[in-house]
Formats: C-alpha cells, sequence, structure tokens
DNA sequence: ACAACATATATGCCTATCGAATCTAAGTCA
DNA sequence: TGACTTAGATTCGATAGGCATATATGTTGT
C-alpha cells in the first residue's frame, strides 16, 4: 500500500478536478459489501467498475456513506437493496478497516460486511450495473492476505483501495464459518441436493470432502429435511432435494 | 435500549451543563477496549467509572476517540498504554457498534477491540484509574447477548451504553477462537503448567475439561514446550513449567 | 525417618467419529 | 437390453477423546 500522510493532498490535475476534498476533524464512514456467490465451482464477487478517481477505471467493492440517522446494519442493507436489488439475504459485519491513507482523497474508515447470495438470484444482466469477478485465492491455506479477482476471460480485474484485503478476510471469515455453522445454504436455492451443498462447501474451502462424512455429518445436525422430491433431467439417477429447517436462520 | 433520534437533544440540565454537544454530519468515531484477564477462576474486565454524563456513576470499558492520523489499530494499542500501561498484549479488533442511539450525545461508532493479559500485569493498586470487574455470565451457552460485570464484593457494576453488548460479543469470540487456536497463554505469564493453562481455559469456556485430553491435545500441537523447570512452593508434586514456542504469536 | 497426602504424569481401554472402500439403487442413453 | 453414471447405504479400520487406574514425586505431620 502506498504511503501517504493524511492531509497531503494529491495534486495531479485530475484529483483536483474530481474532488474538492475537505480535511475534517471527523473521518467519513464508509460501508462496503463483499457480496459473494458460488458459481461453477469457483467463488464470484460482486464489482462496480470506478468511474472517477481516485482508481478510476479499476473494480471496487460496492458501497456508500453511512447516514447519520441508519445503524450499520441498516446502511448495509439498503446498499444491498440499492446496488443489487437484493434483500432478506444473509448479511453480516466483516471488519472495520481504518488505515489513514486508505482513500487519498481524505480519511475514510470502511465497515466491511460480507453477504452470501445464491447465484440465481443475482442480476448478472448487462442493464445491471455490476460486474462478477472470479476470487482469485493464491495460497491453499490460511487466505489472511489480499485476494484478487479476475474476469471470465481471465483478465485481472485490479481492486481499489484496500478491497482486495476486505475481500481476503470475507473469504477467511467464510471459511472459518463453514467448520461450525453451516452457512453453505444460503448460497443455494430454497432446495438442494447433498451434492450440490458439498460442492458449495468444496469451493468455498479449496479443497475436496469426503462424500460420506460430508453426508453424515450434514443430516446429523438435524437442520435439513429431505422434500421427498428428487431433481430431474440429470441423466444419471437423480438425488432427493433437501431443505433447511426453520431455525437455520444462523 | 432506550429508543431516541438522533438530532433530538436530551434537554437535562445536568447534559447541558456537562456538553456542548453539537451535530455534525460525520459520526464521531471511538475505540473502545474490553481488557479480559483471568482471575481467581473467573473472567474480569478492565472499567472506569464515568464521572460524568451521560451515564455518570456508572461504568465503562476504556476508550476513547480516534485521531485523524492513526490507524485503528494503533488507537487502540494508544488507549491501552494510556489507560492501563499496557503494550505488547494480545488486542484484536472485535466489532464496530453503530446504532444512531447508542449514545444520546451525538452520533459515535465504536470500533470494539478486545485484549488478553495476564493478571500479574495489570495494576490492580487503588492509585489505579481502573477497577476490575468480574465478568457475569448468565447462561452457560453461546453468549451472544449481553454480559454484566459485577465487584468482587458482588455489587452490580451497570455499564454505560451498549457495553454489556460489547462484553458480550468479546466473551463469544475468545470462547470461539479457544476452540481452534490456543490462545489461552495470553492471560498466563511466560511459564506456566498445563494444569494453569487448562483452568484458563475452563474458566473462558465456563465448564470443565477432561485432563488428559487438554494435555494430550496441547502437546500435539507441538505450539508449547517444556522448559526442564518446575513450579516450587505448591505443598505437591510440582509440575513442570512450560513456554510457548516463537511462533505462537498468531 | 516414615507415613499420609496431594497432585503430576503415564498407560490402557472403550467409544464416537472420520475416511476409504465396496456394494446396491435408480435413473439416462445407445 | 445392457452400458454408464451418480446416489445412497454398509462395512471396516484408523484415530481421537473420555475415563479409569497405576505410578511418580513432591510436601507435611508425627
Amino acid at each position: 500500500m502506498a504511503e501517504r500522510k493524511i492531509g497531503e493532498r494529491n495534486n495531479e490535475p485530475e484529483f483536483l478536478a474530481a474532488y474538492d476534498a475537505t480535511e475534517f476533524d471527523r473521518p467519513s464512514v464508509a460501508v462496503d459489501v463483499a457480496i459473494v456467490t458460488v458459481m461453477d465451482g469457483h467463488l464470484e464477487v460482486a464489482l462496480v467498475e470506478r468511474a472517477e478517481h481516485p482508481a478510476k477505471g479499476s473494480w471496487a467493492l460496492p458501497g456508500g456513506f453511512v447516514q447519520m440517522d441508519e445503524s450499520l446494519d441498516r446502511a448495509a442493507n439498503r446498499l444491498l437493496a440499492e446496488k443489487a436489488g437484493l434483500t432478506d439475504v444473509y448479511l453480516e459485519q466483516l471488519y472495520t478497516f481504518g488505515e489513514p491513507t486508505r482513500d487519498p482523497r481524505t480519511r475514510v474508515l470502511s465497515v466491511a460486511y460480507y453477504a452470501l447470495v445464491d447465484h440465481a438470484q443475482l442480476d448478472t444482466g448487462a442493464e445491471s450495473s455490476l460486474s462478477f469477478g472470479r476470487i482469485d485465492v493464491p495460497w491453499e491455506g490460511e487466505t489472511g492476505g489480499p485476494v484478487d479477482a479476475r474476469s471470465q476471460q481471465g483478465q485481472e480485474m485490479p481492486l481499489a483501495f484496500d478491497h482486495a484485503d476486505i475481500l481476503g478476510m470475507a473469504v477467511k471469515r467464510i471459511r472459518g464459518k463453514l467448520d461450525y455453522t453451516p452457512i453453505g445454504f444460503q448460497l443455494l436455492a430454497a432446495t438442494f441436493t447433498l451434492r450440490s451443498l458439498q460442492d458449495a462447501h468444496e469451493t468455498i474451502l479449496g479443497r475436496t470432502l469426503n462424500k460420506d462424512s460430508f453426508r453424515r455429518r450434514m443430516l446429523a445436525t438435524g437442520l435439513l429435511e429431505a422434500t421427498g422430491e428428487r431433481e430431474s433431467e440429470v441423466g444419471h439417477r437423480p438425488a432427493e432435494l433437501y431443505r433447511f429447517t426453520k431455525r437455520s436462520a444462523i
């Protein structure tokens, strides 16, 4: 991360044209949301392309400033609705990023959230302002470090500010939470097969899981129940469809 | 929590005398630290008595406002040093509390941290501005809810603002982290017996642990090594003293 | 010196759980 | 009809945790 002292203005012409930043005695507070989903065996995150400086042309997590009369959770939910048209999704506060130089304009704290959504709920059409980047997890380990994104064509999508750090922490949190809470179904439709749930877990963890152990463990939690229905049109024996019971809302 | 709209001033005389609060378009940002330690089989937290309104006479976590040129981590470390004389202790960001009405004066975000310290490091003398409250965990469960504090004499120490919520989340986080990382030794001196480490774990978790399993599990991590020394003056067979290896710094 | 006592440390056994292999069930497709 | 694919059940061995017990090593009292 570039070193820059607070109060030291960026005097490039583009900056001065785009912003009339003023120093305050309080930081601005933004909420940024990592909207994460699973698609075809990889993690994806929703991104917006920055049209203005700073970091013009690079990609950023959708976010905005907290209004003075709304809570942080409410701001995150509002931004989810405004930027992605999403309501009633799994949303959790992640961490607050507060390096004084993380935004070159003025001091901006970012209260980061992450959301887990079913890929089918996402508007991936061209009319949406959101793009989706494949999350590029470098080492198959703890992933405490920054995480980059790539387009479907494999091009790098450079992330603005410290958003690669936010994304890295989001992946780490989701992985950790998967070990002791069944949050995987937040990424799936209302009914799903055990295999698709395992696929989601494997994608998040970045490693394969034992099929039988996974099945036993999931059924032992008592959090999911068989619907009696089966998937159809699959070219082989169809699997039973399950749903999550009510109290699965963590 | 009392409902109060932002911008609606508290017009009680005491408030007006104590504060000349002004509304801004940005929230103030405070850092509050739950300094947690283990003492005689219970958890303790460092508290300061509020001398002024709001919440005059009740107890609060040590905290203060973030300066414009310091990071959040740095602010937390500074406050630890200023308020408790502590440096080089385990410190981790916990959560950011942002209900608009959490402070009756004006909007204040609290970026909460928790610190784990050896009780022997703490200045519990009368000259210190810090008092210590026993953490009163109501139900032996997940402890997601608010947690109160009591004095050594058993008197309630009512917590100001939403600090009971902060403390509850701190206990929950510490318990969760204990399951997969050996943070317990942050509460102990440089060398310690396995029994004292188990005592610390049991105190944090609020339940007893199997001695042999605990011993096997701890030794299997490879994170601690025998010193060859033994405790002394204990009135029974002295236990071997252990220390943590370098990389134990999580 | 010696016994009584308290706790540390080691060992063996039982059981629950996980991973792997194998087998059967139930669909599609040529 | 038979090959193929994946679902789901069963079995078995390895492993780790819980529990009981035995032994080691110190202090304290007489």
